[in-house]
DNA sequence: GCGGCTGGGCTTTTT
DNA sequence: GCCCAGCCGC
């Protein structure tokens, strides 16, 4: 698109009015050259530093740039201290991407900027300030997605629901979805309770905030909730807030939720310095509770909002632009922008859509189309292959791994959220904090000890009755006959194992004791030992996991830093083609980027179709729109005949936003030939290319490509293994059985339900020694009732 | 307590 | 068609 849209940005006061004061105390001061490099629209979102202001930035327009000078200005020219500015982002690495470019504008007091991080760890820094004014402990743990789930579990359980009809997963999304409305169990609509096992699901909600409590725990979704309720309950807290952010600013706002929104709109109510960037032709995350409406409505509630629009695009050809522009137009309920670039480029290529027999040949044809880009010069870096969902990866790189083409997979799951990392950081835990049972209770039995399921239960029913830690359970029990001999053994050693490295926290460097603690343990010889592919592989991250901590200063730092901020490992430098979902490729740019599978029912997808109907065709729209708006300079849009979903070969229909793209901008790749009877399309003749499959004698299994694909595969496919249980923190006071008295008396006849019946003959604490028939036994008293 | 087998179910993903 | 979880048999 290359026609300006006659809209203007509201005028805005700009900071130092010309021959005023404060201007002429300025002097002659050049304009920094940090605003010189900036366009009229981002210098003005720059330098409208004062009241509410909403960016509307497309695809390209210079949005971080416009974020970082900002920061930059606000602090160049006096008008905040690094810490008196909230900065606000959604990933970490976006806040480090942010803090970087800061940093290289402004140098090292980039540092002192305490509040640029995400929603999350914003929220967990303030909560940790006050945290008993929430009914927490300034040290509480915070559980990610994992841990939730097996905690809800167990309380569906102990409800007594049917686990098979209502999983664990399935609360958790619900109640994750409350959480983002920012709706505590008692707002929740009547209506919406009974979405969960007939009715149940509020009530399972109030328990498990109220399990979460007795645990001194937060889920992701508290740290905003909870931070909230703070604010509201106590004015004073929130007024410090409100008086020491001077100025705020919001990355992606277009992907806040209520919860979200809620917690911004409380903290910008004091000083109303709130800048907000966002697109709302790029929110895509509807589907987890972002609301568009959002940015919206923000000039309605911050009345006098300057609205400042960026519609020149500095990254694609004005073919990309003119297809994604005009496919977008197809919504409804947009701000509505139009971008633009001045970039004349005569020899630029179209938008290029062409189709294949199906996935296979899909991955075939773009291989090919990749290799010949690859001998025209141009790097795999900048070439990128942006599918709607991950099953479609698959094709690819079983194709590249037979072309020997080196490729990226990004997305997935996250360095600490690997198996043998969450094991590893369960035996750290615990090290810290005894009575973090849900880690305890994670590696009590990793490795292999023979500590099973009827072993766990007891420490479990004991440790609820004593209202203990399952660690004090377990220095309980190993002294009574409650346990058999083997497991009272092994739990014996693991409870001494455990007290010894506690006592070496501050005698040895923390990389050594977690070492020590892998090695001790048998945890690092488990793998060792481990003869499936992917050992090794673990092996290595967990040297990794070790090398990582060397960055902090102690044990206790880095476990804070790792629950919140830890992102994947990523240091792969060489070359290679990047697959990824359309999600993940948000904010990113290449100059040649693949789309393949627009097909209807994938893309857009069906089941989005199903829930959010209208709606849901609108975010699928933005998702194409994102996908091309990523290419600078090819974009190649494919979609196959056939394709297999759920196991079953389907043929499909192309997608219907292959019609919503403007002629002038496209080029359709005809079908160029057809072998056997069915049309192979593609650029180029790909027609051999179902024959061209490998030898059937030769393994193409073994190349060391598909080994490493194999492990890679494995390694993320794990899921963490240890089962649920329940932490109680208060439990730590007492967790030495000497202080309590037993109920019972000597000579007094009671029952347990292994042994039967027997009679006191000693008391120790809450220790009883009870004659039964088979003999003295040493019991715990919760475990025998009066006979 | 552990390994092997069977059946259900299956987008997108951050913190 | 494939993967994971949960169940069953040793």
């Amino acid at each position: 698109m290359t026609e300006r849209p006659d809209r203007h940005p509201e005028p805005a006061p700009p900071a130092p009015r010309p021959g005023g004061i404060a201007a002429r105390a300025l002097g002659a001061r050049p304009v920094p050259d940090y605003l010189v490099r900036l366009n009229p629209e981002q210098r003005l979102a720059v330098e409208t530093t004062e009241g509410p202001v909403l960016v509307l930035a497309g695809a390209g327009t210079g949005k971080t740039r416009v974020l970082t000078t900002r920061i930059a200005h606000l602090l160049a020219t006096g008008r905040a201290y690094p810490s008196q500015i909230l900065a606000v982002t959604f990933t970490n690495k976006a806040a480090r991407e942010m803090r970087h470019r800061i940093g290289d504008l402004i140098g090292p007091s980039v540092e002192g900027m305490a509040w640029l991080g995400t929603f999350h760890s914003i929220g967990v820094r303030i909560l940790r300030r006050h945290a008993e004014l929430v009914g927490l402990k300034s040290n509480f743990t915070v559980l990610d997605a994992d841990d939730a789930v097996r905690l809800m579990k167990q309380l569906i359980q102990a409800e007594g629901i049917d686990e098979k009809r209502w999983p664990g997963k399935q609360l958790a999304l619900l109640i994750d979805g409350w959480k983002n409305r920012g709706l505590t169990p008692k707002d929740v609509p009547p209506g919406e309770g009974g979405a969960f096992a007939g009715g149940k699901g509020v009530k399972l909600y109030t328990a498990y905030q109220e399990r979460l409590k007795v645990l001194n725990a937060c889920d992701f979704g508290d740290l905003l909730l909870e931070t909230i309720r703070l604010f509201r309950e106590n004015p004073d807290v929130l007024a410090e807030y409100q008086q020491r952010f001077q100025y705020m600013l919001v990355d992606e706002y277009q992907d806040t939720n209520v919860a979200q929104y809620l917690w911004l709109r409380l903290l910008a109510q004091g000083r109303r310095n709130i800048c907000c960037v966002g697109d709302d032709d790029q929110s895509i995350y509807g589907w987890r509770g972002a609301e568009v409406d959002n940015i919206l409505r923000f000039e309605k509630d911050f009345p006098g909002a300057v609205v400042i629009r960026l519609e020149r695009n500095y990254r694609s050809t004005s073919h990309i632009l003119g297809a994604a522009s005009h496919l977008i137009t197809h919504n409804e309920g947009r701000l509505g922008k139009t971008l633009f670039t001045d970039i004349a480029d005569p020899e630029a290529a179209k938008v290029q859509v062409a189709s294949s027999w199906d996935s296979e040949e899909e991955a075939r044809a773009i291989g090919e189309e990749i290799e010949a880009l690859q001998r025209q010069g141009h790097s795999l870096d900048e070439m990128a292959i942006l599918v709607r969902a991950s099953f479609q990866m698959r094709s690819f790189e079983e194709r590249f791994i037979q072309l020997g083409l080196s490729y990226r997979v990004i997305g997935g799951p996250r360095f600490y959220e690997r198996a043998e990392i969450r094991d590893a950081l369960a035996y750290l835990r615990v090290v810290m904090q005894p009575a973090d049972d849900l880690a305890f209770e994670r590696i009590v039995n990793t490795p292999r000890r023979g500590i099973g399921e009827t072993t766990i239960r007891l420490l479990h029913d004991h440790a609820r009755a004593r209202r203990i830690p399952m660690m004090a359970a377990a220095e309980e029990l190993v002294q009574t006959s409650e346990i058999g001999a083997k497991a009272r053994t092994a739990l014996r050693d693991l409870v001494a194992a455990f007290a010894r490295w506690r006592g070496r926290l501050d005698a040895v460097k923390h990389t050594e004791l977690a070492e020590i603690i892998l090695d001790e343990s048998g945890y690092t010889e488990m793998w060792q030992q481990d003869r499936s592919a992917d050992a090794p592989g673990r092996l290595d991250n967990l040297k990794e996991l070790i090398r990582s901590m060397e960055e902090f200063e102690s044990l206790e730092g880095f476990l804070e830093h790792i629950a919140l901020v830890m992102d994947r490992d990523s240091a792969d430098t060489t070359e290679a083609v990047s697959i990824m979902t359309l999600h993940s490729a948000k904010g990113l740019e290449f100059e040649t980027v693949f789309l393949p599978g627009w097909e209807e029912g994938l893309f857009p997808s069906q089941r989005t179709l199903d829930e959010s109907g209208r709606a849901g065709l609108e975010e699928e729209r933005r998702l194409a729109y994102v996908g091309i708006t990523r290419a600078k300079r090819r974009a190649l849009i494919w979609f196959a005949s056939n394709r297999r979903i759920h196991g079953l070969w389907q043929s499909t229909v192309p997608s219907r936003f292959l019609d919503e793209l403007p002629e002038k901008h496209v080029d359709v790749v005809e079908q160029t030939s057809s072998y056997g009877g069915y049309n192979v399309g593609g650029i180029g003749n790909y027609g051999a290319s179902r024959f061209d499959r490998a030898d059937p004698f030769s393994n193409t299994y073994s190349t060391p490509g598909w080994q490493r694909a194999q492990k890679n595969r494995a390694a993320s496919a794990d899921k963490p293994t240890a089962r649920p249980t329940m932490r109680v923190i208060e439990g730590e006071l007492v967790a030495k059985s000497t202080g309590s008295a037993s109920a019972y008396a000597i000579g007094e006849r009671v029952f347990h339900q292994k042994f039967g019946y027997g009679t006191v003959s000693a008391i120790e604490g809450n220790k009883l020694t009870v004659d039964f028939t088979t003999g003295p036994k040493k019991v715990v008293d919760s475990f025998v009732t009066r006979g």
